[in-house]
DNA sequence: TAGATTGTTAATCGATTAACAATC
DNA sequence: TAGATTGTTAATCGATTAACAATC
């Protein structure tokens, strides 16, 4: 039930799983096997099984799993059974398309607050937040006791804002610039670039 | 030199050494070592080395690796030693981001043409291009042999899109929407979806 | 030369898969 | 009951690490 340690790899599929099962109970999906959310995904079926066991019991042998009710397990697994606050830094194109995103909340997240550094920028909206100074950053991030942030700055930014937010308290980082930042252990980062997915295909195309 | 098979997940690392690289060279340096890399970027100096002896001898004994010279190998071995053509299809606010977005040419990518199908949105601006109906996207990326696209359109509409896409030749894909998509074995599909990677976190943080 | 660092081998570690008893 | 599918074990497979000869 609450399990010592599981491989960092297994956690990283669990959000897999729970997108997939999603999708599913949207399309009144009631019941699904490991099979079927294998092939849908692109794992074994024995993988499936296998992740879900660090877990718990959660199917019924000769039927599969409850869509409904592995969703619910995966949601609290994951903490992301409540709405998670963040803090978004970083106001440009990227910045606005994400403080727009409307497929945050349905899966445990909001932006609460936004912040640039640009003097003609602070005041004005992103989405559907006035853009605060990254001045006051700190000590609104503290004062909220938010624990995640998203960064959407250039690459030259991030590692100081990276550890101004460490600073006020903030436990994981979306990190969106295409750099690698350096942060104490009790804090995770996760990385966006687009380029290095990109990179990766090309060395499979051929010329 | 050629190698035969390289692991994926070994091909999957390359980019980001370079990223490193390209950030050390920025900064002036002329040469490096295992070492350094691993340390800059989280990996044992063991796996770097293990790695790049995937693809030949890039280092000296002793001295380490000339930045600018694996910068190169690095690049012709991920092929982005060339610029590659991309269509972008979806001119949301995400899409608009990714069009707008300069970080993609001295990597090796430029977009060349934007789709959308929304009618209000034909014909007006993305970023440098004008947006084209998607009803004109097969011809348009088989006349201009365009092999990688980036999808950047709502979950429900990516599966459709990723087939018309492979029709037309397409032998990439960067899927921004937050679903999995199923293409033939001869096409590489790559995912960014944020939430997947927030709840990754959240897996570790407490409440 | 002495010191440093590579490229590579072998050992270790960890993840995936196959198989099947349990059981719904 | 018969058929199906889970949860789990053991075997396989593959990736990482440690160690060191080679050599700059």
């Amino acid at each position: 039930m609450s399990p010592d340690h599981v491989p960092e790899i297994v956690v990283s599929r669990i959000p897999l799983y729970l997108r997939a099962l999603s999708e599913m109970k949207a399309a009144q999906r009631e019941i699904t096997s490991s099979q079927e959310l294998g092939d849908r995904l692109g794992f074994s079926s024995a993988q499936i099984r296998k992740d879900l066991s660090q877990f718990g019991e959660f199917g019924k042998q000769g039927t599969g799993y409850n869509v409904s009710f592995l969703i619910e397990q995966l949601q609290r697994i994951l903490k992301v059974d409540q709405v998670w606050d963040t803090a978004l830094v970083g106001a440009g194109d990227l910045g606005h398309a994400v403080a727009n995103y409307g497929g945050f909340l349905h899966r445990g997240f909001r932006i609460v607050m936004v912040f640039d550094n640009a003097p003609h920028k602070i005041g004005s909206q992103a989405g559907p937040f006035t853009i605060q100074d990254t001045a006051v950053m700190e000590e609104q991030i503290r004062r909220h006791g938010i624990k995640i942030a998203m960064l959407t700055t250039p690459a030259a930014a991030a590692q100081d804002l990276a550890a101004r937010l460490v600073n006020a308290g903030i436990e994981a980082i979306l990190c969106y610039a295409p750099t690698s930042i350096s942060v104490p252990d009790h804090v995770r980062v996760e990385y966006i670039d687009p380029v290095l997915h990109l990179q990766n295909m090309t060395y499979y195309l051929s010329r």
